[in-house]
DNA sequence: AGACTAATAACCAATATTTCCGATACAAAT
DNA sequence: ATTTGTATCGGAAATATTGGTTATTAGTCT
């Protein structure tokens, strides 16, 4: 028997799909908030198994920032977002402050039910084209042509070390750091250690 | 009709699993190799919709270089890793390379043939723990509780802004920036721009 | 084979920027 | 009342950036 809340302001699409879940054999929905402040403390003090989460909320505390809230009291259970938002900022927002999973509101409700199983037992449900954009973005773009002693001083940069201590660290004098740096330089197109590490790191070179 | 490839080393996983799918109503699945050496011709001519590509092989190419291959040749179709390891490395490894999925060996063939259905159809078919792990290392760490402030100077740091450029930009004295860039140090427990960036983009503050 | 390019390594010098050490001030929040 | 974020100033030392030059080795192209 898995426990369902949602949070949802739309009440007609609340009551619905809470009524929905409910009616299942194996899952139970009592708790249905229209708001993140509404729902914070009956779900700290009664946790659910899974809780859905609906982005675009009408009070002041918006979905994304609902997460980052139950996640920073301590909240032990797993939030699916559920939105009609499929715009990449929002996606990697919602993973980055503790949602484990995504899907959008046109998801048919076999899939939500499996969705929810899939939560509770430590999945990371999210629609297709979710799923494929979260993949999508450990893509690494291009490469730069950094020679292997380029990168390993651009590795040594991203320390924090200063040119001198990256020479001893590689066997290398100050003076071929210094030129190496000039050559990261040129082809990453950039002018200073922070751009250079800054740069790598978007391109997944690091 | 989903034409689908299989590059395992083992002989009877490879021609078992491959008759299953082949027997299914929707799915064809003729093109079987033992490596991804002799798989890259003729799938760069004759390319199937989806690719099902062992990591662990026993000739030189692995799984994960494989994947790079095909990419790098221009090959078009989806890559669908298959394997019994769950570490993190080889997961990154093969999605960065540009695989879109990633099952593990003990993934039940109906779990498999949807899995190709929703490759085929742009998704990112993964197995539940796979998937988790993928969303988790998009948590974000540590808040480093910089002001609002600080966190502008930081972006304008990792732009390879100097400190009067920074100033200029957020229409302060050179002075306040170089506080502003100490408290950020001390915060971030670094001493250096390039460091900086470098913990501003691991705990995904930037 | 000869020409050419890239990666690696090293040197010198001039200038710009950053880092570290202080100190001060005010408003807002706790 | 104390802390925190914001803002400012000055000086000294360390480091980074940019310019130039040279050499060896390895690989590519014609």
């Amino acid at each position: 028997m898995i426990d369902v809340a949602i949070i949802e302001d739309d009440q007609d699409i609340r009551e619905y799909l809470g009524m929905l879940i409910d009616r299942q054999p194996d899952f139970s929905c009592s708790k249905r908030f229209y708001s993140v402040e509404s729902a914070m403390e009956p779900l700290l003090i009664n946790p659910p198994d899974v809780l859905l989460l609906d982005i675009t909320l009408s009070e002041n505390t918006n979905g994304i920032q609902g997460v980052s809230q139950f996640v920073e009291r301590g909240a032990s259970f797993e939030i699916i977002m559920f939105s009609v938002h499929q715009d990449d900022e929002k996606i990697f927002q919602s993973l980055c402050a503790g949602a484990c999973g995504y899907l959008t509101k046109n998801t048919p409700l076999p899939k939500i039910l499996s969705s929810i199983k899939e939560a509770h037992q430590g999945g990371a449900p999210m629609s297709m084209e979710i799923a494929r954009r979260v993949v999508q973005s450990f893509r690494s773009t291009p490469n730069f042509d950094l020679s292997p002693r380029e990168k390993e001083v651009l590795l040594e940069l991203s320390r924090g070390k200063s040119y001198r201590k990256i020479g001893e660290s590689l066997f290398i004098s100050e003076d071929t750091v210094r030129a190496h740096i000039r050559n990261i330089y040129r082809k990453l197109e950039v002018n200073s250690k922070a751009e250079a590490v800054a740069k790598a790191y978007q391109s997944r070179l690091l």
